[in-house]
DNA sequence: AGATAAGCGAGACGGTACGTCACGTCTTTCA
DNA sequence: TGAAAGACGTGACGTACCGTCTCGCTTATCT
């Protein structure tokens, strides 16, 4: 999992060349103190969220010199960034059901389930960091939401191709508007976030638009 | 504006009897230092953010001591709950046209206004705190977010009044899908959060519900 | 011995008038932190030395914060330069026989004393000190050294008074004279320093020039 | 000058036999190296002095790796003593005038030439050093007292045989009554060190002793 | 000619101490 | 008794060197 980490070597890092080169000279970079480092930094993202997170910490339950944490690492931000990137969360991608609507709900009730769990804390102290941080923000769109935006734009361009959705639906759109609600229960808890929150608004949202409920008419009023 | 602050000493004071009462005695809490202390935090807070706000600062600000910080405010949370209180949106408010979907997409442009403007940060910064820290999160739910939806649920009520909206809509569900994408947006910055984008998302949402629309019927099925 | 120290506060601190003030405001400076600061710079100086005295163990041997060290001194050089002061030597004054070879021979022999005791540790590190800081050899000068030469000023002049010394002879040629080989022998440790040497030294240089003994006569036969 | 540098190698390295040995295998000890950090080692001394001086420094400006300083100093004293024996002085030779007044004023001031000059910083910096580093202040006296203090004896004997001095004085009493003025006011800077003071120093201490001058009956009037 | 051995640069590593900053508490004087 | 002033212990910050280490390369001698 933390194996490609160092072939992207994300914030902390310039992209090196992918063509095969000589190792450079000096001590080459320990695997391992960076596994431990992003390892302690997950952990204690957990517990302790990331106001409190500090790379004293981080350091010391790495084993790790606070010296090592900076050299790879300009800030906390960055830090999280990749220790975010390193958990990567493999089971939120989209299923192909030949449905829209299963397809999505699913994966909405994946993304729940995740929000709901320990690493729904992690989500929330980037994005919280993000709030005064451009680049921790920015980190979050381009490893987080992008990547699965991609996915879901499939997803919709194979609902379009099955003729379940009109091709006119602005798919940005439209997916802000099925995850966003989800989003802003998770960030301002003023109610429940669960599976029938997730189904029920797809069904609010989807079956409108998708034809086999002839929603689309309506749209063209 | 503030004058009522003393008054109402919110999260971090006891209430007071109410009852008419002889000074105690002592010198009284200068209103001066509370009303320079709030100003100090809002305009910290739109200049550098939660994370970096610090106490000492807002103390230097307002010329007043720290100490003085401290006796009314157990943390920085409870001082920007009751700086955001001061700071209350007034044109928030709905209006009532006699169209839901006016009624809605006009509030919402306010809140976008809102959202896009230097209290933005105020905003995003109280969120963000929010996210390790239950009693800001709370503040934030208990005086900016309820009193905007119990005037949505009139909103949403006279409407069902009107006939233009089913009775058998859930309303919490459907402001959250109103609203959850702005908030989305307004969070994580991914894509631009401006007046076309609310319309859009109004008629995106809203139009198959109610009746001109005829989009109920879609529901039904 | 500490007592005078917050009244003659040295480089860290201006002098505050003399005259009848009112207390200022604010915590008073905690005199019990100063004197277990300079105690532990003492202790320390003369278990390791000025190069490996660390402003990271005075802090914790005196049980105090490294702000508190840090608040009151701009760094490790006036650090010792105080506590040097505070263990200021009563014992170096000059007795008044009425001759001066006994006077200074007296003293001198006083000053072996300390040179050759832990307190020489301190006078060492901080003439090493000032070799890479102005500061640090100024204050050497003033504090130690100069108040030492008053008196010896005074004795000579006692001497000259008294018929024993020619008003003719440079004072202060005539003192490094008698003082340099001792310094000499105490830094740069090729030599014993002991009570032969600097009885032999005055001998060597004082005899000649007093008329009493004649005995440059002795010397030069 | 540096070219026994590899063949003399000092404190840091065993002797090796000194009969003709066969080169051992391996690249041998880059000598262009060694001469460059000296040069460095060198310079920085009289730009900051002992207490500043760091070995990432010296190899920095050597343009030579941190482990090769390190695989031939053990550590920043043998460092210094190393470059100081390179900088060798050798205009500090005693002149053979046939009058010790003449031989070891003359001597004298050059010394306060060099103390004046920038190399005597690295002499106070040796000094300095020395203060808490036995090995040090050992290097100092061997390698650059010890070799004048040799000289200085010749010149002396070659006084007694002239009968300008008695054979009963003590050669090292004498000569540290002359160094030791120089020595105290270049280390502790309390006052003026040029050429008068040299010659009134020698005047004072050497005149009484010297059989031709007599001198003393002029002082001690 | 190839094997073996050491020196070299580069630079990462675990450490220690630096000097600074803000925290939240405290102790004083003045109003 | 509140407020201002400001010192206090605490603890993390980010930096600088320490002395050690692992690399790949170079330069020599030895087989």
């Amino acid at each position: 999992m933390l194996q490609f980490f160092s072939v992207t070597p994300t914030t902390s890092q310039k992209i090196r060349d992918a063509l095969p080169r000589r190792r450079p000279p000096g001590r080459p970079r320990s695997e391992q103190a960076q596994k431990a480092i992003v390892r302690s930094v997950l952990e204690l993202l957990e517990e302790v969220g990331f106001q409190v997170l500090s790379i004293e910490a981080v350091a010391e339950r790495a084993k790790v010199s606070k010296a090592t944490v900076y050299r790879w690492w300009p800030n906390k931000a960055a830090l999280i960034a990749d220790a975010f990137h390193a958990s990567a969360v493999e089971e939120l991608r989209f299923p192909n059901t030949g449905s829209v609507l299963k397809d999505i709900s699913e994966q909405m009730i994946r993304l729940v389930k995740v929000f709901r769990s320990s690493r729904g804390r992690l989500v929330s102290a980037l994005i919280a960091g993000g709030q005064s941080d451009r680049e921790l923000i920015e980190a979050f769109q381009q490893r987080f939401l992008l990547p699965r935006r991609r996915e879901a734009y499939q997803t919709l361009e194979r609902a379009v191709e099955r003729g379940e959705l009109s091709s006119e639906v602005d798919f940005d759109l439209l997916l802000d508007t099925l995850y966003g609600p989800i989003y802003m229960r998770f960030l301002i808890r003023h109610d429940s976030l669960n599976r029938e929150f997730a189904l029920n608004l797809c069904d609010l949202v989807l079956k409108p638009l998708t034809s086999r409920g002839k929603p689309s008419q309506s749209k063209s009023n």
